[in-house]
DNA sequence: TTGTACGCGTTATCAC
DNA sequence: GTGATAACGCGTACAA
C-alpha cells in the first residue's frame, strides 16, 4: 500500500506537501495541488489512519460495551450508536460482553490499549471501582458509577409507576413483576421500585420474580412464564422488564388457552421495533433509544472536547398502550 | 497516559528490557522480570496498540459491513462475528450501510484507512469493481464478487424449494412469495428462483412481489401485506423472505381475520430467534447464522495467513415447521 | 510557497 | 542478559 512518501516521490515534490494538500492546510499553488491529488489516486493512496492516531493520540474510535446485540435493545441502541457516531467522524468497536466479567474487563483493557476516544458501558458486571480507573471518557448507559460519570437512563421509577397503573386502572387483582437480576446495580431495578410502591399504595397483592444473570436466556423466560402461570393462576397482570419477557409472557398464556388480554394483561419495557409486529402488539414503556444513543455520543464528545456536560441524563418514557392490556 | 519510555525510565531499565517482557521474548533475569512488572501495574501500564499496529502493519480488527444490525438477522450475525472474532484476538467494527451506496463507500475507504485485517461485507449496494480494488482479505455474505473471493450464503435455492413445497403438500392452492429487491445482486435473489421452479412444477399459481430497497422498512411490510391480501384474496400460502416479513403477514391476517395456519399458510426464512417466540412461532428455513459467522471470521484469518481456502461456502438449509403452516 | 527534521510509542536488529 | 538505534507513516515547527 502507498505510503506519503511514494506519493511525493511520484509528484515530485516532499512529504509535507502532500499532507497539506491532505488536510488542506497552508498556502499550496493549484498546480502542485493538482498534480498531488492525481498522483494520490494513480497511486490509489489511502493515508494512513493508525499512524496518524498515533500522533494526535486520538484514534476517533468509540469502544461500545453492551451485553449482547442480538438482544433487539440492544441491537437498536448499537444502530443508534453507530449512526450518531458516523455523524461525527467515528467508528464503533462492538463489545459484546456476555455479562461475563472476565469479558467485560478484557475489553476495557484493549480497548484502552487501543486508545479510543470514549467508551459507552451498557454492561455492568463489574465493581464501580474498575471503571473509574480508566482517565478516557465514558458514559454508562442504566448505571451510576461516580460522582463525575455521566450516565444515560430512561425514568425507570416513573416507567415502573406507568406500567403498574395502567394495569390496576383495567382491573387485575394480583400484579406479578418479572425483573431481571437484581443483584447487577442497574438503575433499571428502579422499575421494580416502581411497581411494588404502586401496588401497596393501591392496595393490590403482587409479586417480583427475578431472572438469572445469562444474557437473553429464551429458555429461562419459558420456564419462568410456565412456572408463574402454573403456580399462581390468580395472576391477571404482567409488567415485564422487557417487551422480549412480555413476548413470552403472552406465548405462555396462549398455549395454555389464557386469553389476553381479556384474562391476563401483559406490559412491556422498551418498545423495541418488534413490541408493534409482534401479534398481538405489546403494550409497553417506551424508551427513548435513539436519543439515548445521539446522547451517548455527544457525551463522549463533550469530554474529549472539554465542553460542559450533565452528569444525570435521566429521559422521560411514555406508555404506549397497545393490544396486551 | 504512561509510556512504554516512563516504565523503563521507572524500573531503571531500557525500553528494549521493557518491550521484552511485555512481549515474553529472548532471556531476562528474573529479577528484572519482576521489576519491571512491577512499576507496569504502578503507573498502570497499557501499552499502546496503535504504535504496535503502525509497526506491524497489522490493527487485528475486522471491518463488519452490513444494512443495519437493528435488523434481527444481522443483529444476530453481528453477535456471532463478534464472538468469534474475540475468539482470534480480533475487534469489529460495526458499519452500518443503511444501503446507502455513498455510506458503503465511505466505510470501506474508511477501513482501509485504518489498515483492517479484513472486511466482511453483509451490504451490496456497489458494483463489483469497487470491492476488488481493494486488497484487503474480504469475505462476502450472499454475494459473489469475484473469482476468488470467498463468499458464504445459505443454499438459497434449496430454501426457496423447501420452502414451497411444504406450503404445497399442506395444500395451498395459490402462492404468494415476497422477496427483497432483486435489483440487489445477491444469491438470496436464488430463493425466488426455487419458489417459481416449485410452483411451476408442480403446477401451481404463483406471484412474487419486491419490496423497496430501503433497509428494515417495517411500514411498507405493513402495507405489502395489507395489499397482497386486499387485491388477491385466493393467496392461500406466503413464502416470505424473512421471518420478519412473515410476521407482519401474520399480523395482516389476524388483522383481517384470516386463520393462520387454516386459512393461510406462512413460511419465513433465516429463522432469528423472535422466530421461536412470536405467536404464532413462524415456520421457517433455518441459515446456520453462526456458522457464517464462524466462517467469515475464518476466512479473513486464512487469506491473512496465506493458507488455502475454500472460494464457495454455500451453507445447508433446515426447514423448522412451527405454527403458521 | 515549499522542504527538512523531529517526534508519536513500539518492536526488531545488532552490538556489548 | 541487556542496551542503543533505526524503522513504521504521518503532521508540524522551523527554516529557506
Amino acid at each position: 500500500m502507498a505510503t506519503i512518501h511514494d506519493v511525493a516521490q511520484q509528484a515530485g515534490v516532499s512529504v509535507t506537501t502532500v499532507s497539506r494538500v491532505l488536510n488542506n492546510r497552508g498556502y499550496i499553488s493549484e498546480a502542485t495541488r493538482k498534480k498531488v491529488f492525481e498522483t494520490m489516486d494513480a497511486l490509489n493512496y489511502q493515508p494512513n489512519e493508525i499512524a496518524r492516531s498515533l500522533l494526535r493520540k486520538q484514534s476517533n474510535i468509540i469502544g461500545l460495551i453492551i451485553p449482547n446485540v442480538s438482544h433487539p435493545f440492544f441491537s437498536e441502541l448499537a444502530s443508534q450508536v453507530e449512526y450518531y457516531a458516523y455523524e461525527n467522524g467515528c467508528k464503533v468497536l462492538l463489545c459484546n460482553s456476555q455479562l461475563d466479567p472476565a469479558k467485560e474487563r478484557d475489553y476495557i483493557e484493549m480497548l484502552k490499549r487501543n486508545r479510543v476516544d470514549g467508551i459507552i458501558m451498557g454492561s455492568h458486571t463489574l465493581e464501580v471501582e474498575e471503571y473509574v480507573s480508566l482517565r478516557s471518557p465514558i458514559v454508562t448507559i442504566d448505571r451510576r458509577i461516580g460522582e463525575k460519570i455521566p450516565f444515560i437512563s430512561s425514568d425507570n421509577y416513573r416507567g415502573g409507576v406507568l406500567a403498574t397503573e395502567l394495569l390496576i386502572r383495567k382491573g387485575c387483582r394480583k400484579l406479578a413483576h418479572i425483573c431481571g437480576n437484581l443483584e447487577l446495580d442497574l438503575l433499571a431495578n428502579s422499575r421494580s421500585e416502581g411497581f411494588r410502591d404502586t401496588a401497596d399504595k393501591h392496595g393490590i397483592e403482587h409479586m417480583t420474580i427475578q431472572t438469572d444473570m445469562n444474557v437473553f436466556d429464551q429458555e429461562q423466560y419459558a420456564r419462568i412464564i410456565q412456572e408463574l402461570l402454573d403456580q399462581h393462576p390468580d395472576v391477571d397482570g404482567i409488567f415485564a422488564t422487557s417487551d422480549i419477557i412480555a413476548a413470552f409472557a403472552v406465548k405462555g398464556c396462549v398455549k395454555i388457552g389464557r386469553r389476553v388480554p381479556d384474562e391476563m394483561r401483559i406490559i412491556g419495557y422498551d418498545d423495541v421495533s418488534a413490541a408493534a409486529w409482534l401479534t398481538p402488539a405489546i403494550t409497553t414503556v417506551q424508551q427513548p433509544i435513539a436519543e439515548i444513543g445521539r446522547l451517548a455520543v455527544e457525551l463522549i464528545r463533550r469530554q474529549l472536547d472539554g465542553e460542559p456536560y450533565e452528569v444525570d441524563n435521566t429521559l422521560p418514557v411514555e406508555l404506549i398502550e397497545r393490544a396486551t392490556t
